[in-house]
DNA sequence: CGATTGACTCGTACGACGTACGATGCAAAA
DNA sequence: TTTTGCATCGTACGTCGTACGAGTCAATCG
């Protein structure tokens, strides 16, 4: 299991750290920089999607001409992978150094976790083709440490982890395609006529109309934890 | 929680039943029709993934012009949407009508879903942005059935189809992201060495260098429906 | 039988897109 | 003053999805 591309960032005398700490704030106006492209980028992405987010707008709203970002910026992919790591922050339960209450503890990150990509509903389905980032990376080592520390065997850490990654990268690129805005909601009605008698089950419990997503991750993610608890 | 899109299909007499059986077989050679541009574009996406289907690859592939695709389509979404379908048919296990293991009975659909879409990794990633087609709606009736059978409450019945949903997707997901091709593996290596120091204990649990996918699918999968299983 | 229809094919053209390739400007260094 | 490097950007190329309308050909109709 590892991560993929992200090779060689080219020409530009290299950032300090290869990827350093990504936010600052957007500067006065004009001069061009990486900060200001990625947070001007997380903009456009927010306000018309994946597919809205074009160099010559990005350049357009930055004042500047098209093919200057491409100094700051090796292609369009890498201001993906750097939209969506700086996008991800963790700033985790603060100074509880370490709580014995391990379970609360992940459950606060993942929904933050969650939180944060659907506030950025972009975000979710790009993360898992991308490289991952240092943001990422840190919530992964955190959840690795509180079920290490709450007495997962290591043998089952690996499953562990992976298997709550699983459910929240489900959950949230499940919830994030799902978009509210649209007026689909006549197409969909008029289709579930036909499943009332083609899916009774999935009929009979709504399992389509169910709008309570946030309680639904809860509880899910609850059971989860239930079969994950060390015996 | 409701589907969406796949409103109107427009010109065309419409098929007789909006979305009937996708597949037939791929007819001698030349007479255009719908399944076999479903079918041929099934192909391209196999072979050069979600960016190598266009349209004018698939006419010329089709031995058409580009134009003529778009009597049987409406558009190339459209050709996602009906390439997306056509992979997901679930031939359930045969007739045991309704054996009493009802978790062998999910997990053999739950694994049969995932490999399915791990042969066609570009499906994975476009499921949850796209209208339920048919044969993934079976799927979620019988899983449905499966869980009511068993003594799922009612009440659970959602949360425990979503969960198992959200856990199949993004083990899926994941999995069809980093796919193994590529020479991505020096750069991950590289990459590596800063971790030992900044994510000690993903290093040390080798989380990203473990590569058995199924086993760690299947061990989570059993841990979930440990969670879920009625008490 | 000729005229009309409708199902189907396709060439051309348009407006997007990502980005390669120099040509520029401009500060600090030499 | 000249040189050097960072930084900007206009033009141009090849690609994409698809709107538009002209073509073909069999079945139908008067």
């Amino acid at each position: 299991m590892t991560a993929k591309r992200s090779g060689a960032r080219s020409k530009r005398p290299q950032r300090i750290s290869q990827w350093s700490q990504p936010a600052q704030e957007p500067r006065s106006e004009p001069p061009l920089s990486r900060e200001r492209i990625v947070a001007t980028a997380a903009e456009l992405l927010d306000a018309h999607g994946v597919d809205g987010l074009t160099m010559r707008r990005l350049a357009d709203r930055l004042g500047s001409g098209v093919m200057s970002l491409y100094w700051h910026v090796d292609n369009k992919e890498d201001v993906f992978d750097l939209a969506l790591d700086a996008v991800l922050e963790y700033r985790g339960s603060p100074q509880t150094v370490q709580s014995q209450d391990w379970r609360g503890e992940v459950v606060h990150m993942l929904e933050d976790w969650r939180a944060s990509m659907l506030r950025h509903p972009w975000s979710a389905s790009l993360l898992p083709r991308r490289a991952l980032g240092p943001n990422i990376l840190s919530r992964l080592e955190l959840l690795s440490k509180t079920l290490s520390r709450a007495g997962v065997a290591d043998a089952d850490l690996n499953v562990a982890i992976w298997s709550l990654w699983n459910y929240v990268m489900g959950a949230t690129i499940t919830r994030a395609g799902f978009d509210l805005s649209d007026d689909d909601r006549a197409a969909a009605q008029k289709r579930l006529e036909h499943l009332s008698e083609r899916y009774p089950t999935i009929e009979r419990c709504r399992l389509l109309l169910d709008d309570d997503w946030d309680g639904a991750f809860r509880k899910g993610l609850g059971f989860l934890l239930d079969g994950l608890s060390p015996k």
